[in-house]
DNA sequence: CTGTTAGCGCCTTCAA
DNA sequence: TTGAAGGCGCTAACAG
C-alpha cells in the first residue's frame, strides 16, 4: 500500500503555508498575538491538513527540557503504589509532565537498569516509592544530583524531599483503638525493620502508646513477606502465650495484611472475636474478609499528587531548603477490631 | 553550589578521549571490532570520568526511532491490568523497549489527551488494553496508522493484532465446572455486553455449554460496574425464583466478582453453600472470601509478554497479515464452587 | 510582524 | 582504522 505517510514536520507545515519555519513554531508556543491574524490561519489550516504535531524528542533536544519525570515503583503490584501512581499521573497532566514509570519489582538489577534508562532519557526528575529497596541503592540514586522526591520512605543520613504518611499520628490512633476497645495483648508485625524509617516509627510510636497503656501488653515481630511459615509460628505463639487475654494484632502494611489473614485463617482465628487485626494500608477486599477488617487508610491520592508538586518544586528551585510533608491517614473501623 | 555540572556530550568525550565524535559514536553502537584497542581504551576511560550517558533523545531523532513503546490501560485500578503490564515490562527489557504507561482510567478526555501525547513522543507502537474502552475511541486510535497490538478486546469490523484469552474454551470450563458439580440454575454475570466481543464470547459460551446440559437451566444478566442495587435486585431475584435448585454465578471479570461477593455477603447468602460462584480472573484475595472463591486464571504475564512480541512483530512487518493469539485459562477449584 | 541562521546531541555517509 | 561534514525537527537569537 502506501507506505509509511511519514510525519509532517514543521517544514512541512512552514511550506503548506506559505511561511517560514519560526512563524509555525510560534505558533505552536502560544505566541499568538505576535502573528497577524491572516498567517494564523494558514498556519492553523496546514497543521490540521497534514495532521501535523511536533516532536517533543526534537523539542526536548533542543530546549533541553524533556518535561519528563520518571517514577520508581519497588512493587506495582502493591494496590498502595498504584493508587499513589494515580495521584502523580494526575498531577503530571495538570502540570504538562509526563511519567515514565518503572517498576523494579523488588529486583537490585532492574533498578540500576531503570535509573540508567531514565537518566539517558533525561528526565527532569524522579520519584522513588521505594517500598522494599535497600538502602545503598537510594543512596546511589541521590548521587546523580537528580531533583528526587522520595514517597513514604526517607533515606538514612541524607536529606531529600519526602512525602509520606504521618506514622506517628497513624499508629497512634491504631494503638489507641484497639486498647480502647479491650484488646489487652498486643502484637505488631512489620517486616524487618532494618533502617527503614517509616516501619520504625510505627513500632515506636506503637511501643509509647501502649507504655501510656498500663493494662495494656504489647510486642513486636519483624517477618520477612512469604516467610510463611515464620509468621504461621509467631502467631501460633504469640496466641496461645496470651491465650488469656484479649489479643491483637497490627500489620504494618497491605501486603503483609494479606499474608497475616490467610494464615489466621488457616489456624481457624475469627478475627474481631478471637483476635483482633487493624492492618495499615486501605484495600479493595478489606470489607469482605470476615466481618471486614480496620484499616488505616493513606490519603494515596493526595500524596501521589504532591510527590509530583514536590519534584516540581525542587527543578525550579534547586537549592531550595528541602521539605518534608506527612498526611493523616484515616482508620476505618471494621469488624476485625470490634470485640462482639 | 557548583551549578548544574552539565551533562557531559559526545563531544565532550570525544574531546576527552582525544579523537573525534565518530570514534565514540561507534564505540557506543558496538562496532568494537573496527576499533584500535588503544582508542577503546581512552574513550572508555573518557566515559567512565565524565559518567556519560548517550541521549536517547538526540539518538531518536537522529535514527527516526524511539524505541518507545505506548501503553494505554483504561484501568490501571484493575490488578488484571496491571498484571498484564508486568509480562509487557519484561518484554520491553529483553527487546529494549522503553515503555510510557497511559492510564485513561475509563476517560475519553483522558484517553484523546495521552493518544496525543504518545505520538508526539513518536512512540513506535501501543498496545491497547481496553478494559471499559468504547469503540469508537478504538477506532479513531486505529486510524493513526500505527502499529497496535489490542489486549483482551477487539474492534469491531477493525482487523488488528490481538493477544487474550481463549473465551471459548475458558467460558466452557467455568460452566461445566458448575454443571458437574450439581449446580442446576446457573446465573451469567457481566457488564452491559454491547459489542465487547470478550463478553459477548463468554456469553454465547456458557449458553451452548447450558444447552448441552439438559438439567441445567441457565440465564444471564448485563449490569455496569456501580450499580450496586441494580445488582442486589438482579441476585435476589434469581436467588428467590430457583430458590428450589442449586444455584449458582458466573461473574464475567475481577471487578465484578468483588462487587457480587459484597452483594451475597450483604444478603448473607454463603458461598459454596447457599449458592455457586466463579469469577474470571484470579485475584490476590480469591483464597481469602468465605471458603475461597473458584475463578479462572489468565496467563497475564504470557499475554503482556506476547503483545509486546506482537507490535515489535507489526513495526517490522508493516503489512503482514494480522495475528489473534488466544491463551488457555486455569481454573482455580476453591470452595465456593463446591456444595459440600 | 516575519524570515534567516545557527545549533541542541547524535549517527551516517563519505573521504582520508 | 579514523575523522569531518551534514542533517534529524525544533527553537532562539538576530536581522529585516
Amino acid at each position: 500500500m502506501t507506505s509509511r505517510p511519514a510525519r509532517a514536520t514543521i517544514s512541512d507545515v512552514a511550506r503548506a503555508a506559505g511561511t517560514g519555519k519560526t512563524s509555525v513554531s510560534r505558533y505552536l508556543n502560544g505566541e499568538l498575538d505576535i502573528l497577524s491574524p491572516a498567517l494564523k490561519e494558514r498556519i492553523a489550516q496546514a497543521i490540521a491538513a497534514l495532521d501535523y504535531r511536533p516532536s517533543q524528542m526534537a523539542r526536548s533536544l533542543k530546549r533541553g527540557r524533556t518535561r519528563l519525570i520518571g517514577l520508581i515503583i519497588a512493587d506495582i503490584t502493591n494496590a498502595y503504589s498504584v493508587e499513589i501512581m494515580c495521584g502523580i499521573e494526575a498531577a503530571c497532566r495538570d502540570y504538562g509532565f509526563t511519567l515514565l514509570m518503572c517498576n523494579t519489582n523488588n529486583e537490585l538489577a532492574l533498578e540500576q537498569y531503570y535509573i540508567q534508562l531514565l537518566s539517558s532519557y533525561q528526565v527532569e526528575g524522579i520519584i522513588v516509592n521505594a517500598v522494599g529497596m535497600r538502602e545503598e541503592e537510594l543512596g546511589r540514586l541521590q548521587q546523580s544530583r537528580l531533583p528526587m522526591t522520595l514517597i513514604d520512605r526517607k533515606i538514612a543520613d541524607f536529606d531529600c524531599d519526602v512525602i509520606g504518611l504521618d506514622n506517628h499520628e497513624a499508629s497512634e490512633k491504631v494503638t489507641r483503638h484497639l486498647a480502647d476497645n479491650g484488646y489487652t495483648a498486643l502484637l505488631f508485625i512489620s517486616e524487618p525493620i532494618g533502617s527503614v524509617n517509616t516501619r520504625r516509627e510505627r513500632l515506636e510510636t506503637f511501643r509509647q502508646t501502649i507504655a501510656a497503656c498500663p493494662d495494656v501488653e504489647g510486642e513486636n515481630a519483624e517477618i520477612a513477606l512469604h516467610q510463611t511459615s515464620e509468621l504461621s509460628l509467631c502467631l501460633k505463639d504469640f496466641l496461645h502465650r496470651h491465650r488469656h487475654q484479649r489479643c491483637a494484632i497490627i500489620s504494618a502494611n497491605g501486603p503483609l495484611t494479606l499474608q497475616v489473614v490467610k494464615e489466621l485463617q488457616a489456624q481457624a482465628v475469627v478475627t474481631g472475636t478471637d483476635a483482633g487485626l487493624v492492618g495499615f494500608d486501605e484495600m479493595n477486599w478489606s470489607s469482605l474478609v470476615g466481618s471486614g477488617i480496620t484499616t488505616l487508610k493513606q490519603p494515596t491520592h493526595q500524596i501521589g499528587y504532591r510527590a509530583l508538586q514536590s519534584v516540581i518544586h525542587r527543578i525550579k528551585h534547586p537549592d531550595a531548603e528541602k521539605t518534608e510533608q506527612f498526611f493523616s491517614g484515616e482508620l476505618v473501623v471494621r469488624g476485625s477490631s470490634q470485640p462482639l
